[in-house]
DNA sequence: CGCGGCTTTGATGTTCATCAAGTAAAGTGG
DNA sequence: CCACTTTACTTGATGAACATCAAAGCCGCG
């Protein structure tokens, strides 16, 4: 009985950092039994736009797309984010449905939380739910402050602007393999397919960056960084 | 000292069934020695962005647009919102300083409370914390909605959404004065000064809208709603 | 009455989407 | 494992959408 807690894998999971720190043991045991964890496959989708909200949900590793459909049916992705960066959670408290689908970029792992038992931390743990709501106030901060960057670029400057963020944010290396499509990069951005293409063509004929099909290697990442601010 | 509670505005304020419902008598009675109103003239900065963070503030009465400078010096109008909807509140959990500046449109009312206090009335109370971050969520999730909807449209859909926006959300009349230049339209919506006006001759022309200066009639409401879903 | 800011309109050029046609790459079934 | 099919990528040419520039009209305010 002693050794039940020893094997409760939340007490060592890096999320327990970011928003359950605020947790005693019985509580990250009581997490235990209300938590499960699914693997996701590249190209899966994890939750879809208009499902209805029943666990709340949050990337243990890998990387996801957050997208929605518009009124005209194409594709528009609102952000491309890692670990522990939510995933599925930012309307839970707002909405009784998601507004927009996540899918895996790569092979992923979410962990599932009972809403409800969530919800009955909240409302008994205060440091948990500060804890929880600078967390969703940050991710949600960011969205938008990512949104308003982008509107604000010409197209150049949008092409830049994603690849310093693959760069910078999601791999942390001048040497990446893209996770998404010309065309994904294409609606993350909102500029038309071939316009990405041919910006990227003139990105590695300008000696910016090489490409190798799916890998990229930024050269220059300041001349990157100029074309970003000033687009 | 039986009256002094009869006194406190906060009892009778439209904000108590937004946010403040869970809290007892005791709690509105300390939250009354906690706050400040302040007025604002139509113009005025409410907060200027990189200010740090001390009151709580929301919009009591009046109208207030939300906005940034970008990196080449021009002003992004993130959002044009109405009471209750939050205003200087959106980033007191995630960030120090504001994000993002706020000024009135119209002369306004804002209440301002004490950052610490919210802060621990929302650990000790859990359902103020649920309210509270309900509402918070449900602002942010609006701003996103929106930004993604104005980035997906075309330049007259853009210009049909902001004219429904003003007609449907925040005046609730086809017959209203402008609040904003048409330069303000033209940042928020991400576009040129003179496309605005243009789009806007061009709807008069059709006789979609009258137009006396500040003063709009919306004449036909379901074409605009047409052109906003198309564009 | 004159000045300065906001608005309006036209003319011009840039930026970007779209279309088309071709190539490479990645599945798929025998 | 190879032929076949499909999907993603690439490039050029064209036209549409939009920004920019410039000049003129309007309005409020001192």
């Amino acid at each position: 009985m002693a050794d039940k807690k020893k094997i409760c894998i939340c007490e060592n999971c890096e999320f327990r950092d970011v928003v359950f720190s605020y947790l005693d043991e019985s509580s990250i045991d009581q997490l235990c039994e209300n938590k499960e964890e699914q693997a996701f496959r590249k190209g899966e989708v994890i939750n879809h736009e208009g499902e209805k909200i029943s666990n709340f949900k949050y990337l243990k590793s890998g990387l996801v797309k957050l997208y929605r459909r518009t009124s005209t049916g194409e594709e528009q992705v609102i952000t491309i984010t890692r670990p522990f960066e939510f995933v599925s959670n930012m309307s839970i408290f707002s909405e009784e449905r998601y507004q927009y689908s996540v899918s895996a970029l790569e092979d992923s792992v979410v962990c599932l939380v009972k809403l409800e038992f969530i919800k009955e931390l909240f409302m008994r743990n205060g440091g948990f739910a500060m804890g929880l709501l600078s967390k969703i106030s940050m991710i949600n901060d960011k969205i938008i402050a990512q949104t308003l960057d982008i509107r604000q670029k010409n197209l150049i400057g949008r092409v830049a602007f994603v690849l310093l963020y693959f760069t910078n944010e999601i791999y942390n290396s001048r040497v990446f393999d893209l996770p998404v499509s010309r065309k994904e990069i294409a609606d993350y951005i909102g500029m038309s397919t071939a316009n990405v293409i041919r910006t990227l063509s003139d990105f590695k004929k300008e000696g910016i960056i090489r490409v190798f099909g799916k890998t990229i290697e930024v050269v220059d990442l300041n001349k990157l960084e100029i074309i970003s601010k000033r687009g």
